[in-house]
DNA sequence: TTGCTTGCAAATGATTTGCACTGCT
DNA sequence: AGCAGTGCAAATCATTTGCAAGCAA
């Protein structure tokens, strides 16, 4: 999946990005850099990133902003699925969790309300829940 | 309601942080710090970001991350009301929304279910949606 | 070969900080 | 007077980029 996605924009799968996808995959939630050059100590840091923007290009990755620390890396959500976020606010820890199918239609339901009333189209979103982490409780 | 959030922290509401607060208010929507400094141009840069963090630790202001460019800032929610984010993909305006009471307490009632699956303890969310504004539709 | 990829080191740019000065209290 | 707040210029630090060398088609 990764692969086709890549080469559909005309980039090649090579070793680098291969590895990246695959310790994106091996650690179920978003990762910083950082953490990734450690899951594949092999990766160097310019490379690591210019990767990463070409394939967050390419829509096999994701990447999430939250304070002003290192961003966070993950697959994107047609590698994998549509989920949200756990954000601890004391460790930073990030984890996802999906939400129940009936409350997402809701959602949807209710951001497509918007296009009407103010002229904005929505096309995707994404929901951030803070709070404390069960290692940080 | 600024000065007394400042004051419980022994801080004063200096010109400086009085004019920031008045910038928030009148514009709508949240703001990068240059387009802040446009609004109040006898504010200096430095002092603006400094009096902005020392708002947001006292729970004047918020901060909110999106891309790699500036940062946006707008006033607490407590000053406001809970509200949530339509955001361009293509020229990175932000505008508020408010969504159904309703819908809002399913969403609560979702997250604290989180809590007894996984040991998160929720504090509070908020939603981005992303797509086209009005003028780049 | 020809051009995309890589890794290193250097550059960038938003945000932060040191410091001397100003202004409340 | 005494300490918090300000502005300037310099420092930070995550991320990006230039460039020479490596590798794949």
């Amino acid at each position: 999946m990764a692969r086709e996605r890549l080469m559909e924009r005309d980039q090649r799968y090579t070793t680098g990005r291969r590895r990246i996808v695959e310790a994106l995959t091996s650690t179920g939630a978003p990762v910083t850099l950082p953490a990734l050059l450690q899951l594949a100590p092999e990766l160097s840091q310019s490379s690591a990133y210019r990767n990463l923007a070409i394939m967050e290009e390419a829509g096999v990755v994701r990447r999430l902003v939250h304070g002003a620390e290192h961003a966070h890396y993950e697959l994107a959500e047609d590698l994998t699925e549509h989920h949200h976020h756990l954000i601890c606010e004391d460790c930073g820890l990030i984890t996802d969790v999906t939400l129940d199918a009936s409350l997402e239609r809701s959602l949807d339901r209710a951001f497509e309300g918007l296009a009407d009333e103010s002229g904005f189209s929505p096309r995707h979103h994404a929901i951030d829940i803070f709070g404390r982490c069960a290692s940080c409780a």
